[in-house]
DNA sequence: GATAACAATTAACGAATTGTTAATTTAAAT
DNA sequence: ATTTAAATTAACAATTCGTTAATTGTTATC
């Protein structure tokens, strides 16, 4: 029988025996380093710890690893609309931004049958996550470094699917103005450095002397004024630093009028 | 019960209908335009038109309409190796690229139940697609313009399906360097100008003299050289033109150090 | 209250790249 | 021989880049 033509008789196939929504929550914390010194930042992760005894007293599978949250979708949602309840019941939070990146469809990646993943990752300021909450059934929940989640035994294949996810997050820093999700409405350029070292390394980004006498002219931040005045703030430094915040513009490169 | 921890006993829920894979699978045609000029580019898609009747007699779902090549997941293939499977049966050839770009999960999409969609697009340089064979079951394939494909009654949610991969494909044509996948392995300037031009239309492209002053230096591609001599073709003009190749140099680029 | 420290900001300048226009080369068509 | 059209090179002002140095404003230290 040809697929491409979808004559289909249900008999005939053997269906998924569930679809999840996994989410990988990225988080970017910053630690005081010092007075008058520009907080350093670093890249986080949530994970959860699966419980060890399920809720009907069995065993649970991959029980005491941490995962990504994540859970099953049922058939009046989508992926993403399950996805944007899941990290609500997880989190508390809400209008974050959350995007799909990948299906994880491989067979065997989970025990109890054929169950595609379908793999989120959200954007969380760190100001909103302080506010987590615990979980409703006490389940731990975590903060992670990069450096730290390989070195865990994750459940199922939530290595895989976040080494991706953290590729795509990347990728998305580099091309679109996903940093604003990580940074206050109104945001110095120091800040905005920091969320973008976190994730990339490029080496006009770290010479101050380079990003600073670029950065003022990016065409998708704009200095914020009031009155004429431009606004300041003295919040990371002795001398007061100009503030800045995004604008509608929506950025487009190309490798092919790049520099190189 | 709480969903991010998995506890999970199939009683509860229900599961999908259906796993599937479909194929938005991209082309460019060249069609000549007259001697030593090089050949107009069009960017075209392959779609094919869905029997009346299943195999089993009964009216079939959607039947009539076009639609995008592709066909049910089997539980020990992942979606990725379905498409590479279908395309091939469809086509009849191999070793193309293929990405994953999107899933398609909204209830309703489907009237047979919850089925699942995990779209991916392919690319097929026109010299492979000429070797199209005769579907097995004399399924109608055909190719449309992107014009043309619109204004056509699409199966499903196909319309918006391949609008997303239209996207995803202008995005990937000027992030990477999937326009190779386009050309055959040596090409001319002006052929590489020609299959950007089918999804991209900055102004720098377009404009010769910048195109071809600032396209010899681009570090993925390098000039075809044979003991010494720089290889040339007239293949589509008067003057001999430069042969060119990709490299293996992956070029990157950001928002933060492009120009505007 | 002078001054050392230090991040933010501005200035300056040669080097490299860009946008643009013009000239050259080549071979077929007339 | 002349025309034509595409590929290629040349030329040049304008802009941007990478780098180093100077300036500003505030706090901490003596």
């Amino acid at each position: 029988m040809s697929n491409h033509s979808f004559n289909y008789d249900v008999s005939n196939y053997r269906t998924p025996d569930g679809y999840t929504s996994d989410i990988a929550v990225f988080t970017i914390i910053s630690t005081e380093v010092g007075p008058y010194k520009p907080p350093e930042k670093t890249l986080k992760i949530m994970l959860i710890k699966r419980t060890e005894i399920t809720k009907e007293g069995h065993p649970n599978i991959e029980g005491g690893k941490w995962a990504l949250p994540g859970g099953f979708i049922k058939p009046e949602e989508t992926a993403y609309e399950a996805a944007v309840r899941e990290l609500s019941e997880e989190t508390g939070i809400m209008g974050l931004r959350i995007k799909h990146f990948g299906v994880y469809d491989q067979f065997g990646r989970d025990k109890r049958g054929w169950i595609i993943s379908n793999a989120h990752y959200a954007i969380v300021p760190e100001n909103k996550l302080v506010k987590r909450r615990a979980a409703d059934d006490a389940a731990e929940v975590e903060l992670f470094s990069m450096d730290e989640v390989f070195q865990l035994d994750l459940a199922f294949d939530h290595k895989q699917i976040i080494e991706e996810a953290l590729w795509f997050i990347k990728k998305d820093m580099s091309l679109t103005t996903v940093a604003k999700n990580f940074l206050p409405k109104q945001f110095v350029l120091s800040e905005l450095q920091g969320v973008l070292l976190t994730v990339m390394d490029e080496p006009w980004l770290k010479l101050d002397a380079q990003f600073f006498r670029k950065a003022p002219s990016l065409p998708f931040i704009e200095k914020v004024v009031k009155d004429g005045e431009p606004q300041k703030t003295n919040r990371w430094s002795k001398n007061k630093a100009q503030l800045y915040r995004f604008n509608d513009f929506e950025p487009y490169v190309s490798i092919y009028n790049a520099k190189y």
